[in-house]
DNA sequence: TCCGGCGATGTAATAAGATAACGCCATGAC
DNA sequence: GTCATGGCGTTATCTTATTACATCGCCGGA
């Protein structure tokens, strides 16, 4: 990680896209959001939406961290960023991949989230999926059971396509 | 926990059934897989399921360590526990609960265990189900990104029955 | 303007969960 | 008997997450 010391100002990670794109996008999303909400974003929560967008790779707690305290050139604490990670998530604009305990942002904040996940155990990328047929299904099983939703997780764990090319 | 010394002869933990049986009928069924398979279900293991199966709640590891220890006598390192955990969790024996770092007993080990759960955020009770339409559609979407599935995580988070009628 | 309150952040300590490295011992094959 | 293997013990350490308490800064009301 030391070797780029701006992640940020990289190139795209080999994901066959601008991903400085991504960031920018997230944030003004970010940004309209919660001005709409009359959310803080803050300047370090902003940071650390950043950084969680820095790949399309969940991200644990204490890498932000590094990058965070590299960034302001001094050391952070870790709930510096568990703060922030929680802000995040409770406005959606962050998932939890809790197979991973790390933290990804999110494709779609505002809409309903149901939080589905493919998780490459090659490569580490994860895409968020939000497939209506899974989301019925969860819904139509837990009324079966009486049960009441309140936080479906799917975490997908296999190989991506790019992956499988990569290793036949 | 100090409150009752040797959990599993206690009464049965508020689920409406006889979970003495539960726990006979899990060993069974896992010293037969065992013995199918030519797996070693040494005693240690088979005391860390006994004590998995305690309830109906996801344990963690350190709590199991817990009742471990206190059934031997002697303090007993995290290891011991995880190794036995990790056996359990190969053969199918016990799941882990990603989003809460806590391993259950498997409901049908030997077959097909796809890994869902309804969790109950209330009583922290876990139940294990394992809807074909909730597999065939991970299996669809999965198909439809090229991804190759290795192991699929539901874990639906919400309110059982019993706990909704006590809140209503 | 000053003050009170509240939400955001800083600091320190520690809990909870998990693994690495090393070695001993029992079991079973030969 | 001896050797290899797998299970287990011991110690240390790592990662992840939280608790408790102090401080700062902004904003509204007196």
């Amino acid at each position: 990680m030391t070797a780029n010391p701006h992640p940020t100002a990289g190139p795209p990670p080999a994901h066959g896209h601008d991903h400085a794109h991504c960031i920018a996008d997230a944030l003004m999303r970010a940004d309209a959001l919660c001005a709409e909400r009359g959310a803080r974003l803050t300047a370090l929560r902003r940071q650390v939406l950043e950084l969680v967008w820095n790949s399309h790779k969940p991200r644990g707690a204490y890498a932000i961290l590094e990058d965070l305290s590299q960034r302001e050139g001094k050391a952070t604490a870790p709930l510096t960023v568990y703060r922030a990670l929680e802000f995040l998530v409770e406005h959606g604009l962050v998932h939890r991949i809790e197979s991973l305990n790390a933290y990804i942002g999110c494709a779609a904040p505002g809409a309903v989230h149901s939080g589905q996940f493919l998780v490459c155990e090659t490569c580490g990328n994860a895409v968020e999926i939000d497939d209506p047929r899974i989301r019925a299904a969860i819904g139509t099983i837990a009324a079966e059971h009486g049960f009441q939703v309140s936080r479906p997780t799917v975490e997908v764990r296999g190989t991506c396509t790019d992956c499988q090319e990569k290793t036949p």
